[in-house]
DNA sequence: TGCACCTGCCAAAAATAGTTGGCATGAGCC
DNA sequence: GGCTCATGCCAACTATTTTTGGCAGGTGCA
């Protein structure tokens, strides 16, 4: 299955993808990727953010199942890290918040 | 107009809100007065966390509009801080997010 | 008066997250 | 070789957020 777009993620998911996404570098990065794929120093430019910085929000976002990467070869040779923006769907209410809430894993419990 | 509950807010307001939502803490608060509304002490108890704690939660719920506060004097006299989730509905997809990236406000161009 | 509740606020510590700048590697190209 | 452009990673800061513990004020009641 794996439904392939995160609709009715677990507790600590759901944590991890709202995290990832309240940010407004992130938010940019995956506007930019809507657009169709792009590479990372290509991205940085776009963005006017250091290539560095842009790793690290990458990463968050790649691991939030958000973007997904793929390293090419160019036709000159050169490794090109491509992401892209990874179809997903989240409907939230408070409602679904409580559903998911009901599943959370931390620590807790005397 | 106002709509109530927010389902295109501005770049800025989205990543209030994800911010608000991403914690596990204000996942179980949200949770907890999706079943109804409960004064602050109460709540404490019900979720196990020292007030303090819960207020500076409750605040940030607040501020982001997710859940909304009415003082109220219960029969005896004591003033009780009753919370309640406010109903939102939001849809996140990749191209609402970009829409949303549009219009966010932070820091930048040269 | 003393106890049991409720609320609000705060200073300080602890834990995380966000940024910067630099260094190293590998592949074309003049 | 020297220059350009791509990637990855890291140590060191700075900035924010989270959490703790305590104190103060107010009300009702035995």
């Amino acid at each position: 299955m794996s439904h392939g777009a995160l609709s009715e993620p677990d507790g600590d998911r759901l944590v991890e993808v709202l995290a990832a996404l309240a940010s407004p570098h992130r938010l940019r990065v995956l506007a930019a990727l809507a657009g169709g794929r792009v590479y990372v120093s290509q991205l940085a430019r776009d963005l006017g953010i250091s290539r560095a910085l842009l790793q690290v929000h990458l990463k968050k976002l790649e691991k939030a199942g958000l973007v997904t990467a793929h390293l090419e070869l160019s036709e000159d040779g050169k490794a090109l890290k491509f992401y892209e923006a990874a179809p997903f769907s989240l409907h939230l209410t408070p409602g679904s918040v409580a559903v998911a809430a009901a599943t959370l894993s931390t620590t807790e419990r005397t």
